[in-house]
RNA sequence: GCCGGUGUAGCUCAAUGGUAGAGCAACGGUUUUGUAAACCGUAGGUUGCGGGUUCGAAUCCCAUCACCGGCUCCA
């Protein structure tokens, strides 16, 4: 008689197995068809293998492909078939790790001989098929004995595999073999789990090659990394790769040469952005949405020089903290100037110009104010990453009870302006780092504050630890980008340093002087980014307020022009962006074009709209939608402008 | 900055060692048009820049600049 074991299901039934059974069992005692299509298991909330033996009152729940969590099993066991693939071609290459990512897996080679390019995808894409036609078995491993792996590792010269084995070395690190007709054709060094066997590997798709330093650390080797996908089913991922070509189409450089938006010149030089006449018309329409919330909002708007005296970075300690990412030029003598990397000493010494008294604090002073950042070359990218950017600044200088309410403020101002941009942010809380100025116990303070004002806001957000500004933690909102690459856009900083070094005071009730508390923050980032994003969002088909030409008057034939003239002036005169297209060209040429301009409204003209005093209009996307009175039109496209729809 | 790729007319792209070409845009003319491209013509280039190999280079090599995909770093 064997002894049985009691297994509990997510529906809350019972199932008795054999002692050491498996969850494979498990499935088959289930039905057959499960036991056919399971991945993997949920033991005691823990993804395991298949293979994995069962205990007494186990909580196991058998994923399939259906379920979520099931497709980051298929990619890794993806990566691992694409490292095979990869040594069986090149071999001399080491493999490094081959994590899953949001959106697909990579794997990172050292390949002593050879230079991956896109042209050896498809080899290794043919090789991974055969891997796959092999129907190669994933078998989990104990590490009984690291010291003999370490020396197989040691022998196939697997040097990364080794750093991490030792690593791991405590923590009963596992092997994945894969198998071939029962025999061992290859491991990794890894946690899992994996798929039971190749046999589920059907769509999938090798997508770039880049370098990556080991460890994300760019004083090691620089490795070889090949980015993939996997999906369950060639249409999700043909889905995949054409919702890619889609954001393509979207990428805000793409859409610039065709809606005529920024340039970036040779002659002007890296990262530095032309904004042209279409792009300009839609920051003067943001930045007048951001004065007038300002005002609203109890700012006052400054504006400060462009560079500064080196001696003023010293007292913000920019010089000691900040260095790298400054232009220093010279004035009266060698880089005795600096070009504002940043806004905050400027407005520093302008709240120093007067005696303050709590009574007028909070004192929120904002500008719209341009900084220089010396970024690597190879990190510049279009609008979203430059050199030269205006930040929506502003800097709060307030008592130390009054930084919380102020914090709620200015989550409530970011949430609303991405709301009316119809855009959705993440949320993250940045921590102090290594590099810090400034007293512990002031940023814990700081950071406790900023972590009690999103729990308050109910916000929910993620810790990135260590990646706080020199002079205190922040909280970042994270836009995202056609692609899905996230870009920092708002942030509020908590400050209690800077204060300190310019020796800001105000006059407490009981007469003493005290030092404020800072915050510094920016709504849209900076100009640049915000715009670039916004171009993706609405992939150049702006709303109606911030479209840089509102309306085309399209006359069928010259005969009309007189007519259409007068609707022209009509809606110049109140205020609409409006275009008259004149041109001797044909009336569906016009309206191709204008389309393509992605222009929200035409209006044309002919003998009938004449003859009844109206136009016809042609909504973007929409088409013909009939004839209506200009008046009336006029009106309602005001109303949408005023209501920024 | 690092790894890999790319750079040809304003834009999108041809030409793989043998006279740089097309479409769109521009310009001139004809056409006067009913909801996504009328027709004819003209002009436009030291092939990113600089070297080299070669009888001959857009093409091969070197260097450099810029851009693209990543890494690193950040609004």
């Amino acid at each position: 008689m064997s002894e049985q074991i009691k297994i509990n299901l997510p529906d809350g039934s019972i199932k008795e197995l054999q002692k050491d059974s498996t969850a494979e069992n498990l499935a088959g005692s289930i039905s057959e068809g499960l036991k056919r299509n399971s991945i993997a298991a949920e033991v005691n909330g823990e993804l395991k293998d298949l293979s994995v033996k069962l205990h007494n009152n186990d909580k196991v729940r058998i994923l399939t492909s259906k379920d979520p969590e099931s497709l980051n099993i298929l990619r890794h066991s993806t990566a691992h078939v694409m490292a095979q693939a990869t040594q069986r071609l090149f071999p001399g290459a080491k493999i490094a790790i081959g994590p899953t990512i949001e959106s697909g897996f990579y794997y990172d080679f050292d390949i002593p001989d050879h230079s991956l390019s896109v042209e050896d995808l498809p080899k290794i894409e043919e090789e991974m098929e055969k891997i796959i036609q092999e129907n190669q078995k994933f078998e989990r491993q104990e590490v009984r004995n690291v010291q003999e792996l370490l020396t197989d590792f040691r022998e196939k010269g697997e040097i990364y595999k080794i750093e991490l084995l030792m690593e791991y070395a405590n923590q009963n690190p596992t092997l994945y073999v894969c198998k071939k007709d029962g025999k061992a054709v290859w491991n990794d060094f890894c946690r899992g789990p994996h798929l039971p066997d190749t046999k589920f590997i059907k769509a999938f798709k090798l997508l770039s090659v880049a370098g990556a330093y080991w460890r994300g650390d760019e004083k090691n080797k620089m490795l070889q990394r090949i980015y993939a996908t996997a999906f369950w089913t060639k249409d999700d991922l043909k889905s995949y790769l054409n919702f890619l070509e889609e954001a393509e189409k979207r990428d805000h450089r793409k859409l610039s040469t065709q809606l005529e938006l920024f340039s970036v010149k040779d002659e002007v030089g890296p990262g530095l952005i032309l904004w042209h006449p279409n792009l300009a018309i839609i920051r003067e329409e943001i930045e007048n949405y951001w004065r007038s919330e300002h005002r609203k909002r109890g700012y006052v708007i400054v504006n400060t020089p462009h560079m500064a005296k080196k001696q003023l970075w010293d007292i913000s300690g920019h010089t000691e903290f900040y260095n790298e990412n400054m232009y220093y030029i010279d004035v009266e003598e060698e880089k005795d100037y600096v070009l504002k990397p940043m806004n905050c000493p400027f407005h520093m010494l302008i709240y120093k110009a007067k005696r303050h008294s709590y009574r007028n604090l909070p004192i929120r002073m904002a500008e719209l104010g341009t900084v220089y950042r010396k970024e690597r070359s190879g990190a510049l990218h279009g609008m979203s990453r430059v050199r030269g950017f205006t930040q929506d600044d502003a800097h709060i200088f307030c008592t130390p009870d009054q930084f919380i309410d102020e914090i709620h403020r200015i989550i409530e101002l970011v949430d609303d302006t991405l709301k009316l941009f119809d855009l959705s942010y993440e949320v993250e809380l940045s921590t102090r780092p290594d590099e810090f100025v400034g007293e512990l116990e002031n940023w814990n303070k700081a950071e406790a504050g900023l972590k009690q004002a999103l729990e308050e806001k109910n916000i929910k957000y993620e810790i990135n630890a260590g990646d706080g500004a020199f002079y205190g933690p922040k909280i970042d909102f994270k836009l995202k980008d056609a692609i899905g690459r996230t870009w920092q856009g708002a942030t509020i900083q908590l400050d209690f340093n800077l204060p300190t070094r310019f020796d800001l005071k105000y006059t407490d009730k009981d007469g003493s002087l005290q030092t404020p508390v800072m915050l510094h923050r920016v709504i849209f980032g900076s100009m640049e980014r915000f715009a670039g994003a916004l171009v993706e969002h609405y992939a150049g088909a702006f709303p109606v307020w911030l479209a840089p030409v509102q309306a085309v008057i399209i006359p069928i034939s010259d005969k009309h022009l007189d007519y259409a003239d007068s609707v022209y002036k009509k809606m110049k005169d109140a205020g609409i962006r409006v275009e008259l297209d004149d041109r001797s060209e044909s009336m569906n040429y016009k309206i191709r074009e204008a389309q393509n301009k992605k222009i929200p409204y035409m209006l044309v003209i002919g003998d009938k709209e004449i003859e009844a005093g109206c136009i016809a209009l042609r909504a973007r996307g929409k088409g013909d939608t009939g004839m209506v009175n200009s008046e009336e039109f006029i009106k309602n496209i005001k109303i949408e402008i005023e209501n920024k729809k």
